[in-house]
RNA sequence: GGGCCCGUGGCGGAACGGCAGACGCGGCGGACUUAAAAUCCGCUUCCGCGCAAGCGGAGUGUGGGUUCAAUUCCCACCGGGCCCA
């Protein structure tokens, strides 16, 4: 910049005044200009100007998709507020990437094409081009060489390259710390060398080579299996489980969705778990971030247990192994494996009829039931199918059918029957569960409806008193007609000291009924008054018994003695308690808490081999197929025996074929088999290929990848994009994520990753999870030096609108609504006001271009800022943004002469009040920088322009800090007015993005005497003037002093003098 | 049903447990203008008293609690949002 080029304002009488029309002038200028003087371009380690002195700062948004609609003012909240972090970063002393990259895989590329016939390439490659000059417009100081898109074959090649590393891996539970990824060729030469036994049981040397092989493929990490999926024949692709809506159709085109079991390929991120729940605790995210993926990963602790039926066992997990005694039946999901082979050839249990209720617990059964149970299990699958997993599992009206079989309960030893129901879900646990109806509820609602046996097994310890009491309250046989008042007082007792033993509890209220002298007994012979306490304890516990309708101690002692006391009261138990009619000859959990019957079963259980403690998660495996085109292609072909072979990495990137349709075949026969897209690329399917076992015709894998493929590792992509021979070069991502400068030799793995991730809460789960899951296992292969990708994440809230709609409850366009008064209308029609997130479909979006256009975009980046809080979802108000605009044309007004365009900058020394205030705003401004407060740092800056435009002209020290603090928010008139006012006429291209970022100096910012408030009894009274230094007692004294104190006080004593030294004195009267 | 988060002027929002309402929008009044815009200055939580400077009271969803002191910490409730069932 050896000249500055200036425009005319189109106001003749300050031409050079800061307008919109100005503002766009000078930021498409400074935009330009830093695209050519590669400004942003941060330097790897060993790039000519990489310098190591230092600190690395990987700042990352969640990069977006390119949609064709484009941008509106809500999506560049968080690009503003990492750009803004990110420059700050760079001027505080910091090497700092950012970069912007497209996830431009995905529906509605694909669905345009289907409509249109034009191939999704273009519209992706078009669409990316209209956003980057979106982006572009806002200033961000992105480095454009690192912006990947996830479609790029240079980029999916790493995609498919990353699944190879994946399907190519097991997981080693035998490692240290909870195992780890290996090569598939170790495990390969664990079981060769018989370090490791085959999983089937076999001896290795005698399997064959397919034996070997599919022994193999059960361990990799990427594997194929039939799983049922969510299958909707008219979009001809699978769905996921959000994709369904609540009554099993498909959310788009409102189609029906099968379950039906599919080859899919599937992660195992199951394998993952423990570890990727034990690392939150590391990491620097949102609490309630962290508790969302604890709840997603659903660590449960409890134990395996084995049933047998017939000849074959089945294996239930639970995590109340101490209600064991209590399991009166069993369910097995529809889709459990053993159903066909359990189930029995009549309706028989036990050698006896079983009940009609047990046939017919399903909408389709006939009157009276199928003939046989099989037919029933046939007729229940397909009305099971018909449903989705949320439907299954939300269903107020439980359904389920007996099998004709029945398993024996190892505790109790009795034989139980077997139902199959569609609460019970394959994909869960192990698909079986044993029903205890006393402590589930789903478990009682169904036996309830059913007509199946509830037997108590674990009680409260109010209902545990009740049952002792019963027992053993009137051994002679003889009961109190008192009883009810005995049991309220033992109930009392014991409740409110939980230390107190049931026996001692009941000698008690036996001997104070032996002695009628007592105040309690009095308290029994009359009504107990509402202010005595023990009367109050006796009244609510009076009425606790009443609602349990029991007519006599004997009616309550039969229920316990039945083990039918939860059935009566219509409600099952499912908090921890006591566990009772729990015994047998060879265990025994009576009386025991339930964090000890569960010790105690646990032991039994792994003794006699009938199943061990277990940990459970409810985290699934991860469904990674889709029938789409616009994917990216996996890396496999099948032989002829329809077995995977991985394709090696110099075949890579598998590229996607050209095709005229990219539809799924669609059918409206549920049966019909999938046919993506890419099985129509008939002479891309098939190949011949040199594998190893010479030339051979193989058929390639036509599902593609889903959308989250790519955003599990663009950012580690960012840090060395065009590397031909690695995914990312070792010692730049040891850099870059460890902050390891590549003349280190430290070993150490940091927890490490991104220093800053930046996005939305809804990818609180999936995306980071599954990212997670892929860094780990490319962490545990060795390709990158952390443990974690994302070391601190923020999310950053919504920008709401206000949307209106008309009296059909249509949306009407919110830029065309007039105000009158409390009234809002459209066309003179009244409409009503809402709020909600900006969009398309509420028709409420703004665009940033229009604001851009009419302030600038300065102006724009500094309103969204000034909104609010980061995190917090805020309406968006176009009225306020005129603030933002006069601000920045204060400042401009305050520097520069609006008709010269000169400065007006002094060379003098600021007075001390301005000099003070300079050092508190630095000071104040980086506090807020460091932790995303802008809107509170944008505030200071307010206050300190508004105090320099007091100044008859503005020091040059002042002017300075200005100016720099604004650069990061600001950047485009901070830049004009460094180079027109502090770096003038220096011919130094050198941009503003550079330069340090002072620091505020506390002595100087400190105030020499400050006011102080005076409460007297936490009231605000006076004020005082002190020094800043004076001390506790010379505060006191002056407080004392104070007139308006005197008067206030007047004739009370003072009871107590808080002071706080520089903050307030509080006086205690009274 | 369980868990988490949030409730502050007309509006967006500020406030290490220590002067509630910073900063901005809007509104009101004034200056400058023939006038308007723009700009600058002042006022703007509510209620009451006062011509006024000012004085008094109430006040951060509701009700309790801890504390010399609570928007801030704890408990319960009401309302809104999110996640999981």
């Amino acid at each position: 910049m050896s000249t500055i080029p200036t425009t005319p304002s189109p106001d003749p009488d300050f031409p050079h005044r800061y307008t919109a029309a100005l503002a766009n002038q000078l930021e498409s200028r400074w935009q330009d200009h830093w695209e050519h003087a590669h400004t942003f371009e941060a330097p790897n380690p060993g790039e000519p100007a990489f310098d190591a002195a230092r600190p690395k700062k990987f700042i990352l948004d969640m990069f977006p998709y390119p949609s064709g609609v484009g941008l509106h003012v809500g999506h560049p909240l968080g690009y503003i507020a990492t750009d803004i972090f990110a420059r700050y970063l760079r001027m505080a002393g910091n090497n700092v990437l950012h970069t912007m990259g497209f996830d431009a895989f995905g529906l509605p590329a694909e669905q345009y094409a289907v409509q249109t016939g034009q191939h999704p390439r273009i519209t992706t490659y078009n669409n990316i081009a209209t956003m980057k000059a979106q982006l572009r417009r806002l200033g961000l100081a992105h480095d454009p060489r690192r912006g990947v898109s996830t479609t790029d074959p240079d980029f999916y090649k790493w995609t498919q390259w990353i699944f190879l590393q994946i399907y190519n891996s097991w997981y080693d539970q035998s490692a240290t710390d909870g195992g780890k990824a290996r090569p598939i060729a170790d495990l390969i030469k664990l079981l060769e060398s018989g370090r490791k036994q085959p999983s089937s049981g076999k001896q290795w040397g005698a399997m064959t080579p397919s034996e070997r092989a599919d022994e193999i493929d059960s361990h990799r990490l990427a594997f194929s299996a039939e799983i049922p999926v969510n299958w909707c024949p008219m979009l001809g692709t699978v769905l996921a489980n959000e994709e369904v809506t609540a009554d099993g159709r498909s959310e788009r085109g409102n189609y029906p969705v099968y379950k039906r079991p599919l080859k899919q390929w599937i992660m195992r991120i199951t394998s993952y778990a423990h570890r990727l729940l034990s690392d939150l605790d590391k990491l620097d995210w949102p609490e309630p971030i962290k508790l969302m993926q604890r709840n997603w990963i659903g660590k449960s602790e409890g134990a395996f247990v084995d049933f047998t039926a017939a000849s074959e066992t089945i294996r239930i997990f639970t995590t109340r192994p101490d209600t064991l005694f209590g399991a009166t039946y069993m369910v097995l999901s529809p889709e459990h494996p053993l159903v066909d082979t359990l189930a029995g050839a009549d309706w028989t249990f036990n050698s006896k009829p079983s009940p009609a209720t047990w046939r017919t617990g399903f909408p389709s059964a006939p009157a009276g039931g199928h003939a046989t149970p099989r037919e029933a299990i046939a007729a229940y699958r397909a009305y099971a199918q018909s449903k989705s997993d949320l439907q299954r599992t939300e269903a107020k009206e439980k359904t389920g059918v007996y099998i004709g079989a029945a398993a024996i309960n190892p505790a109790s030893n009795t034989p139980i029957p077997i139902f199959i129901a569609d609460y019970v879900l394959m994909g869960y646990g192990t698909g079986a569960i044993m029903a205890v109806p006393s402590g589930d509820t789903r478990d009682f609602e169904f036996a309830k409806l059913i007509g199946l046996p509830i037997k108590d097994v674990v009680y409260p310890r109010h209902i545990a008193a009740m049952r002792y009491f019963s027992e053993h309250a009137y051994p002679s046989g003889e009961v109190s007609p008192t009883w009810r008042e005995d049991l309220a007082d033992m109930l009392g007792m014991v409740t409110s000291d939980t230390s107190r033993s049931f026996h001692e509890a009941l000698t008690t209220i036996t001997a104070r009924r032996r002695s009628p002298g007592s105040a309690a007994d009095r308290g029994t012979a009359a009504k107990p008054s509402a202010t005595d306490p023990r009367g109050s304890t006796r009244a609510i516990w009076l009425e606790a018994i009443d609602a349990l309708n029991v007519g006599s101690f004997h009616d309550l002692r039969h229920r316990f003695q039945g083990a039918h006391f939860q059935s009566d009261s219509g409600e099952a138990f499912t908090g921890p308690g006591i566990s009772v009619n729990s015994s047998s000859a060879s265990v025994s959990l009576d009386g025991l808490t339930t964090a000890d019957a569960k010790v105690a079963i646990a032991r039994w259980l792994e003794k006699t081999s009938h199943g061990r403690s277990a940990v459970n998660y409810k985290l699934r495996d991860w469904l990674f197929s889709r029938q789409r085109y616009w994917g990216e292609p996996f890396p496999i072909v099948y032989d002829e025996s329809g077995r995977a072979h991985a394709l090696p990495e110099s075949m890579l990137p598998v590229l996607l074929p050209e095709l005229e349709n990219f539809q799924p075949e669609s059918s409206d026969d549920p049966n019909a088999p999938p046919r993506p897209p890419l099985a129509r690329a008939k002479d891309w399917t098939t190949v011949e290929l040199d594998l190893g076992e010479g030339k051979k015709i193989y058929t390639r894998e036509t599902n593609t990848m889903p959308n989250w493929a790519g955003s599990c590792w663009y950012y580690l992509r960012y840090l060395d994009p065009k590397n031909e021979n690695n995914l990312v070069d070792p010692t730049i991502d040891r850099y870059w994520m460890a902050g390891v400068s590549p003349s280190s030799h430290s070993v150490t793995s940091p927890i490490g990753g991104v220093d800053l991730y930046v996005g939305g809460v809804e990818h609180a789960v999936l995306h980071l999870l599954y990212a997670r899951f892929w860094h780990k296992v490319l962490f545990d292969l060795g390709h990158i030096s952390t443990p974690e990708p994302f070391q601190k994440l923020f999310n950053q809230g919504y920008i709401q609108a206000a949307a209106y709609t008309d009296d059909r409850g249509l949306y009407v366009e919110a830029s065309e609504v007039q105000e009158q008064g409390n009234a809002f209308l459209y066309n003179g029609k009244p409409v009503k006001r809402e709020f909600g997130k900006m969009g398309k479909s509420l028709k409420n979006a703004v665009t940033p271009d229009d604001i851009c256009r009419e302030y600038g975009c300065d102006t724009l980046r500094l309103y969204e800022m000034s909104m609010g809080p980061l995190e917090a979802s805020k309406p968006w108000n176009t009225r306020d943004i005129i603030g933002s605009y006069r601000f920045l044309q204060r400042i401009w007004r305050n520097l520069i002469d609006e008709q010269t365009g000169n400065s007006r900058v002094s060379d003098t020394a600021p007075d001390d009040a301005t000099r003070r205030l300079m050092h508190k705003t630095l000071i104040g401004v980086r506090r807020d920088m460091e932790t995303l407060g802008f809107n509170t740092a944008i505030s200071k800056l307010i206050e300190f322009n508004n105090h320099l435009s007091t100044l008859p002209a503005v020091p040059a020290d002042a002017a300075k800090a200005l100016i720099l603090m604004l650069a990061p928010i600001t950047p485009h008139i901070a830049e004009e007015l460094f180079h027109r006012i502090i770096n003038q006429n220096q011919g130094d291209p050198r941009s503003i993005a550079f330069e340090p970022m002072p620091t505020g100096d506390p002595s100087l910012a400190a105030d020499d005497t400050i006011e102080i408030p005076i409460q007297i009894n936490g009231k605000l009274r006076s004020k005082l003037s002190v020094p800043a230094t004076a001390d506790k007692q010379a505060i006191e004294a002056a407080a004392l002093a104070d007139p308006k104190v005197k008067e206030s006080i007047g004739a009370q004593t003072i009871k107590k003098v808080v002071v706080i030294p520089g903050r307030l004195v509080n006086l205690v009267v009274g």
